[in-house]
DNA sequence: GAATTTTCTTGATAAATATCAAATAAGGCG
DNA sequence: CGCCTTATTTGATATTTATCAAGAAAATTC
């Protein structure tokens, strides 16, 4: 591991406020890889044995069932995934792929798992690391059960608008196959959910989109902070 | 607070291994209450002041939005709610209302923060409190965005069936209303889905339901244990 | 840059779910 | 018990979403 990369990880949230001592306990266990696309990271059923860590690219969280496939989350920088697993010793509920090229941190479970027995400090940064994630899929399972799909959409593109400058100018982070899944419904359903936008000002032109009403869309969407990640 | 009563707080998962010292400060803070049926013990937006945990009755979580209402949870004895909030100092993101007569223990939130940064013990409880919590809610999410109304039902009672004994008659926990909002649809809805089990030997006499074919349901419903509580 | 593959869109249709209205059943109360 | 309220079911219909089948557009490969 580059001295570069320890820094980088030693900034994380998660690491931050741990003993030193326990930190390169824990990095040393650890695996910094590089991924292609398109790699299973972690498969749903199997036991937790490694947590991960985002440094760089995008990680896709998804899980089967009946034939069909659902888009859990999508994982960027900074971001850990399957901390709950790793954390009871329990099945990963969700696979994990990435979607690009990527470099992921891997720490063996029972190496987090003793460092929180240990470290306060740990424990104390897994707790909120903990929440943090819990309340994200909270307000995804909500987003869910109350928004239809195209209120689904209005408010991923404020969301999106607020991300990336609020100049009314996106560009979508995924394709739309992987938005679409993203967001609970078909591709082909997310086209017309788009076209149902086009009155509100919302102009398509292949993942650059442009919002030229934003009154008019915010009164559709309806963001709320209690759903949303940033408030419209 | 009765002695019965600590001796049964101190036996809760989240306050097991705690000092006995920080134990009595957090509980001496505590409230113990008893509350009729049909009240707002907590309302989505407003700041976390209290953990709540559950020594008796039944509490629903629920959160609005676009005139519409999500049951979120149904929640009873043993089980805290909304750790996350309190523990993040965020404002709720579900709204809590007693179901029937209950008595709840309403610790303040601050207590709680204070504890587990001075009780290792109870720092390490609460993250094993949270990972279950996030994950039953991930399991939630999975079942919403994978399976049908009806897939969502059979599984329902199977979950049922397993928690009263299997014997393949079950007692409703709610009543119809509040069923199809935990599951998701509307009572007509759900009506309706009671009858496309029927074939599957399904027999509904008002709250009492019976299972005559649990080969048949189970190979309809697909029980998951990677989404369901209980495998049938 | 032409060919090929993949992604995205569109149209037609089907299935799932919600809504509205009314009837029925069940439970609580005087 | 009989009345009244609430919960549940049923029917008719509308809306939402999914599916299937082509096309059109983009991206990739050679």
């Amino acid at each position: 591991m580059r001295p570069n990369d320890l820094a980088e990880i030693r900034n994380l949230a998660l690491f931050e406020g741990m003993e030193e001592e326990n930190f390169s306990a824990t990095i040393q266990a650890a695996y910094l890889q590089n991924f292609p696309a398109q790699v299973l990271l972690a498969n749903e059923g199997d036991d937790a044995d490694f947590l991960f860590i985002v440094i760089d690219g995008c990680v896709e969280l998804f899980a089967l069932a009946n034939g069909r496939e659902a888009t859990m989350a999508m994982v960027g920088p900074a971001d850990s995934f399957i901390l709950a697993a790793v954390i009871k010793d329990a099945p990963y509920l969700m696979s994990a792929r990435t979607l690009e090229k990527s470099r992921i941190l891997m720490v063996p479970a029972q190496n987090i798992r003793n460092a929180f027995e240990k470290d306060g400090a740990f424990a104390r940064a897994t707790i909120e690391e903990l929440a943090d994630c819990y309340r994200i899929f909270i307000k995804e399972y909500k987003n869910l059960k109350l928004r239809t799909a195209v209120e689904r959409l209005a408010n991923r593109l404020l969301d999106y608008n607020s991300e990336q400058g609020k100049s009314g100018v996106i560009k979508l982070p995924h394709d739309k196959k992987r938005l679409a899944a993203l967001l609970g419904m078909t591709p082909e359903n997310l086209s017309r959910a788009f076209i149902t936008l086009k009155p509100y000002g919302v102009k398509v032109r292949g993942s650059e989109i442009t919002l030229n009403d934003m009154e008019g869309l915010i009164t559709l969407a309806k963001p709320n902070q209690l759903i949303d990640r940033v408030d419209g």
